[in-house]
DNA sequence: CGTTTTAAATTGATATATCAAATTTCAGAT
DNA sequence: ATCTGAAATTTGATATATCAATTTAAAACG
């Protein structure tokens, strides 16, 4: 017989129920704006125009409410909640969770870590030339992944997860400017420096604003659009 | 599976709308221990135990899945997810937001928010001869509150408030110490400076000096009961 | 007409029933 | 005894039904 660990159990994103599908369209229609601010949201016409019950439906939109994106007054309904202001403050939160996750990381980085890091700037440099922003996206997060693990904050970067308002196309459209990407490669070494120095002040300082910096030229990129 | 008197049934009269209800019970359960992390929750036994039935229950675990507090494994089940390592995440998830709080309060704030910043603490100070524990930890409330509102920041308060694991008993416990409550105070103080002279950098690092301090003795408390 | 009352319809909250994946049980084969 | 695999059981996921608060519509009254 085969060794026991030839073959992994199969991912269980594959096998996404019904409530999380729910949840993500409903999502991404409260954060793309299809649902406005205010709009009511009927269950039993939500859960008929899905095709599904009203079971799946109620769970997602709970969830929703704990993330603050719909406000369920009791006995009432449920209604969107979303604008810039949260966009911002939002982003503020994702700043505050990621900083704290860099000051982690300087303080508990291992050496394979820090190489790793710096690996992955190298490669960004290099793709500083080229137009394949898909890719510098890709390293972008791998760069961010790796202080995650670094941290050793699971809870941190779950939360930190939540925050995430921008949709593909916006990070496609910030990253094809030659600026940003430059501004950013710079902003991602100085914050891999700090970590590799153990200054936890200094990669928390620079990871906010490198946060912030980059989600305020998001957050003008989207309320154009 | 949880142990059976883990939870109680409901009480016949209640305010709020079973699953807000239940749901408060079953964090109460999972933070204070009571329910302890890996164990896994049925939900058909424990909507009985409750005396509800499963509809109210699934919209709670869910709130408490994106709350982090349990995992959901698609068609298997849902476990506790809550440790020591995750309490600690949880304070700094909470530092990391209140100090952001605290910078944008420090952009924002009007005189009267100063104002009554600084009446609250001499409040306090008055109160640090008294041993009226509860009065002390109400001032310390309002004064956290006076900042949410100055700051304007109506989604990171929510998320804020959503990191709280301590206990009525653990705030008492860490108050009735004289030195934490002179601490407290003098931290305070600071804060309602680093705002007044509108210095947002000095007010974000204070304010996270303030909440991982406080913290980690709250901390010690929780594990030591 | 405008205001108040009351009845009907809507709908969120809860309960129950059904479905299907996962686990467990156990007979039969090796 | 150990392993295999099919049947029974459990249980999370989903669907449907019921209940009760709220809103809307309509009727009654001034």
């Amino acid at each position: 017989m085969g060794s026991d660990n030839a073959l992994l159990p199969v991912a269980p994103v594959f096998l996404k129920s019904l409530r999380d599908h729910v949840y993500g369209l409903v999502r991404d229609a409260i954060l793309s704006g299809r649902l406005k601010s205010g709009e009511k949201l009927n269950e039993r016409h939500l859960a008929g125009q899905l095709g599904i019950s009203t079971t799946p439906l109620k769970e997602a939109l709970r969830v929703l409410e704990a993330e603050g994106l719909v406000r369920s007054e009791p006995r009432r309904g449920i209604y969107v909640t979303f604008n810039a202001g949260q966009a911002e403050e939002m982003m503020l939160a994702r700043a505050a969770l990621e900083s704290m996750i860099a000051r982690q990381a300087a303080k508990r980085a291992k050496h394979e870590d820090v190489a790793l890091m710096r690996e992955l700037i190298v490669e960004m440099r290099a793709g500083l030339e080229t137009v394949d922003v898909l890719q510098l996206i890709a390293l972008n997060e791998r760069f961010h992944n790796v202080i995650h693990e670094a941290s050793g904050c699971g809870y941190l970067r779950r939360l930190q997860g939540g925050q995430s308002i921008y949709t593909h196309t916006a990070r496609l459209s910030v990253l094809s400017e030659e600026r940003e990407r430059f501004l950013a490669v710079e902003e991602h070494e100085a914050i891999a420096n700090a970590i590799a120095d153990r200054d936890p002040d200094l990669a928390e300082r620079l990871m906010r604003d490198h946060v912030i910096r980059s989600g305020e030229k998001h957050l003008i990129r989207v309320s154009q659009a």
